[in-house]
DNA sequence: CTTTAGGGTTAGACGTGTCTAAATCCGGAC
DNA sequence: GTCCGGATTTAGACACGTCTAACCCTAAAG
């Protein structure tokens, strides 16, 4: 059995090998889950222990197969909770992360098969972001592109938003910036920063480059589903 | 901010006081959420610390107004849970509880008042136990009496069936056994079994006394609402 | 009033997850 | 090839919640 916050260790890790597709050291787990770098370094200690993590002493980690495993089912109960959170309680799709984060380690299997089961199986959660399957196995890595990577004209379906600040994403909601719209990149300002007109907004609206990184775009020639 | 453990006995000595309306002692706290009573002790100094019991050494304690406000809080988040669940996730009434004692703690307010609102503010449970209102003001003890308080020949209603094991829960809704039905006591065994006959099964149930007393009737001449 | 059985509390330990301070390693700069 | 700065690990501490063993209080029996 697994403490709670062993699995947000795995979470993130996870989360990290998804970006940066290296090993994960020490000071980005530490950044991300908000801790010191000596409390990683202990938690390290008893992962690789549990074989959950593979470790090269001061160079980082990558996950185990197990370890992916176990990290896989609780990213699948956030995004589903995420997902059942607003169809069938009314939150904006802005405001369900921090409950999730809060729910994801609590739930039985049970719990999990009938969220699935009233969702009928979906397949991404509110931002987009793709939820695992039930039987665990490692999703191909959707590859798409930012808007950053973008031009003036271009015109892109935006496929998932990736960020997880409720203040941003409640910005961006609110100025049509959301999973599904149609988005015209009106300007790339040289220090990054995206001007686009949302198909789902009146005003065009702008971007700083740590936001537009998040915005997702699936494969050019995608077609609609 | 107070840590899950800690609701967690606050709960359970909620509980007890409605049961038993007396100082509650180390030993049944130690018995209700198995563990030792060395533990229980050192937590009612933490419990005292924070004026959340009021405590004479080796006599027991009780709740203070406070800790009867957090005990109501995660009643409240329980008894809600378990009403969700059997509505809108398909649960039986008998299922519930063990996932409901997962979550109650890691719910937010919002969350609470998007359940109660999706279910139209309930006042009692799935059992029939009555969920504190949203104010957390102390319920009225509703006082009704158990299936063995009464005579064979008798025909009550049943309010509520105030046992927590699964096991005997899911015999009683097979046997017909569930809040709203009427029964006919058939018959008080000396040494306490009831047996009687629900309007909601073809064959006769008998229950031990110690199933018997949980199940639970409202008052005589209670019209029905 | 005394005794005593049984439950309550104290003492001391352990595992988890966290921290700060100190020591150590790695890799790039020169 | 050596050195140094920045990151990592080690060392040691602490709070929490739990345990066992030992001690002590209360209340009931006589």
């Amino acid at each position: 059995m697994l403490s709670d916050v062993m699995e947000d260790y795995l979470k993130a890790i996870y989360r990290l090998q998804r970006e940066t597709d290296d090993r994960i050291k020490t000071s980005e787990i530490a950044a991300e889950l908000d801790v010191t770098s000596p409390t990683v370094t202990s938690m390290l200690d008893k992962l690789e222990e549990r074989e959950l993590v593979d470790r090269e002493k001061y160079r980082g980690v990558t996950l185990t197969d197990e370890g992916e495993t176990v990290a896989l089912e609780i990213v699948r109960h956030h995004r589903l909770l995420e997902a059942y959170l607003t169809e069938h309680l009314d939150y904006d799709w802005s405001e369900v992360h921090a409950e999730a984060d809060r729910l994801e380690h609590h739930i039985s299997e049970d719990f999990e098969a009938r969220v699935a089961d009233a969702l009928s199986e979906p397949t991404v959660d509110p931002h987009g972001s793709p939820i695992p399957s039930a039987d665990l196995e490692p999703p191909e890595r959707p590859d798409g592109e930012s808007i950053a990577a973008f031009e003036a004209g271009d015109v892109v379906t935006v496929a998932e938003v990736a960020d997880r600040d409720p203040e941003v994403l409640s910005y961006l909601s609110e100025h049509g910036v959301e999973p599904g719209v149609e988005l015209e990149i009106l300007e790339i300002a040289p220090f990054g920063m995206v001007t686009a007109r949302s198909s789902d907004a009146d005003e065009p609206v702008s971007l700083p480059e740590s936001v537009a990184t998040h915005v997702w775009v699936a494969e050019p020639a995608e077609p609609e589903l």
